[in-house]
DNA sequence: TGCCAGGCCGGGT
DNA sequence: ACCCGGCATGGC
């Protein structure tokens, strides 16, 4: 698993996804993504910034309507905008809307909690956990499903859980290697869908990646 | 032009 | 415990 990671690293690059954001933007853009192209959810959270409503408080102040306006651009913008009025109520409700107060709790605990909140999946949280808290849970997406079972490494049928697991028994848990490997599968994901493609000249592994 | 994006939920079997 | 339809905009 090691040596795939440092495989794609060389390949692709460092992703660095959500460089130097604020976690509640982070946490914004982890819900605003949910089956949609991120090209899309940078024009929402674009509208959200101009209206200085990024942040829990503004956010629990706007209407669920005029909140939808705002996310148009990324899709599915009524479910979303109630999932993230759910989520800022969640903020408001258990830490006064400190996201840096939340991050001070265990991750286990921060899991069960995000988990409760309408529109929050495994995914969803553990997007928010890894990449807005800096707590180690490693995120499991339909690329790393596809890419598993492409290799026959898993066959497909697995739950979440098990996926989760697969790299998190087998890596250290380390926040910095978690974010930059699952972006690194999903780059791999989207750029090779149904391609079968040498990942760097020099070395002899190819990945067979399927979409479908 | 149609298919698909960094899912999740609720209802039905 | 699965399976499915609904949710919606924008890019290739």
């Amino acid at each position: 698993m090691l040596p795939l990671f440092y495989l794609l690293l060389r390949h692709f690059g460092p992703q660095h996804w959500w460089p130097a954001k604020g976690p509640f933007e982070v946490m914004v853009g982890a819900v605003l993504t949910q089956n949609t192209a991120w090209k899309n959810v940078e024009r929402a959270i674009a509208n959200l910034k101009e209206k200085g409503v990024l942040d829990p408080v503004s956010m629990a102040a706007l209407p669920a309507d005029t909140l939808a306006e705002l996310i148009r651009p990324a899709g599915f913008f009524r479910v979303k905008a109630s999932r993230l009025k759910s989520l800022v109520a969640f903020l408001m409700e258990h830490y006064q809307g400190d996201v840096g107060l939340m991050a001070k709790e265990p991750g286990w605990l921060l899991r069960e909690r995000l988990l409760a909140v309408r529109g929050v999946g495994e995914e969803t949280a553990d997007s928010i956990l890894l990449y807005a808290l800096d707590k180690p849970f490693f995120v499991v997406d339909a690329y790393t499903r596809r890419i598993l079972t492409r290799q026959g490494v898993i066959s497909g049928r697995e739950r979440y859980g098990e996926i989760q697991r697969f790299f998190m028994d087998q890596l250290p848990a380390d926040v910095e290697l978690f974010k930059e490997f699952h972006a690194l599968l999903v780059e791999l994901g989207k750029r090779y869908c149904r391609s079968r493609v040498p990942l760097c000249r020099e070395c002899p592994l190819y990945l067979e990646v399927g979409c479908g």
